[in-house]
DNA sequence: ATATAGGGTTCGGATTCCGAACGTAGCCTC
DNA sequence: GAGGCTACGTTCGGAATCCGAACCCTATAT
């Protein structure tokens, strides 16, 4: 099988992975949570090639993550990139990314914290049954089939 | 900057990007999850060559996901890769990006359904303050700069 | 009309990926 | 004790992808 063909897949990781699972698309969506926009923006913040950062934030926009938008500046017309409902529901990937790389990776503390707007507090991830709300680790869940495999 | 170099930003995005940050990692690790130890077993499931598949497992050995030990079979001593405790903890990772694979790239209903041992309910994913304990969205919350940022 | 800025595209060269072929270390069988 | 098989890789050349630099196009702004 080639890479490609891993957006095939009846998979719900293997298709997001085919789509966000490059060194760039990451950090780009990264820097569009951060609050970025312009092409510009993306390019000089994150050293990228113009060449890539096109392509990439084209599949974005293909796949539905970022909507491309013109708008008006103090001055002109520009365009920028907008995260949509789906790319904004990105968020926990995004989150559960930065608790394990503050975890792991980050030998001098964490280089951001996140603050609930609301109260001042830290939001972080839980993965909770939904049933008994109790909270579930890696050991105490299993897959099994679901009716999308079985539609094959 | 070349790609290569996001590993060295200071950035719990962008390092954990650099590694799982490929076609094949995240389907890997996938794999490991569902309990594949093997190498044999790594390839001929995912159709990754051989070579791929060796670098990306000693990647992965090397960064501390996964761990590679020999073991008795029932004839012979053979080697398997196993999640580490750090492995383990990539789990909200993984399921992040299944339920929004489930929700957006699965028309025919998700492939998976993940079962909580104890009780038969299915664990989701809530980003909760952990002060208010409020569910908080992209929206909710801001990025301050934390201490790793000010060590710099 | 000329200059500047934003947002790309094009183009070679460098890097990475890929599949197929080969290497090797145990065991098992004859 | 000579093959054979299995598990686990490594090597190799060609194909695909990445990269930076240079160029292009459309709007203002002067």
């Amino acid at each position: 099988m080639r890479a490609a063909d891993i957006a095939e897949e009846r998979c719900s990781i293997a298709r997001p992975a085919a789509l966000l699972g490059d060194r760039w698309t990451l950090v780009i969506l990264r820097q569009a949570f951060s609050g970025i926009k312009r092409f510009e923006d993306f390019q000089s913040s994150l050293g990228i090639s113009r060449s890539l950062l096109s392509e990439r934030l084209g599949k974005l926009v293909e796949a539905g993550v970022l909507r491309r938008e013109p708008y008006k500046d103090a001055v002109r017309t520009r365009d920028r990139y907008r995260l949509t409902e789906m790319g904004l529901d990105l968020y926990p990937v995004l989150m559960a990314l930065r608790e394990w790389g503050d975890r792991y990776m980050a030998e001098e503390g964490p280089p951001l914290r996140i603050r609930h707007k609301g109260c001042g507090g830290e939001p972080t991830l839980e993965l909770r049954c939904s049933k008994c709300g109790d909270q579930v680790g890696a050991r105490d869940s299993e897959a099994l089939p679901g009716p999308g495999l079985k539609a094959a």
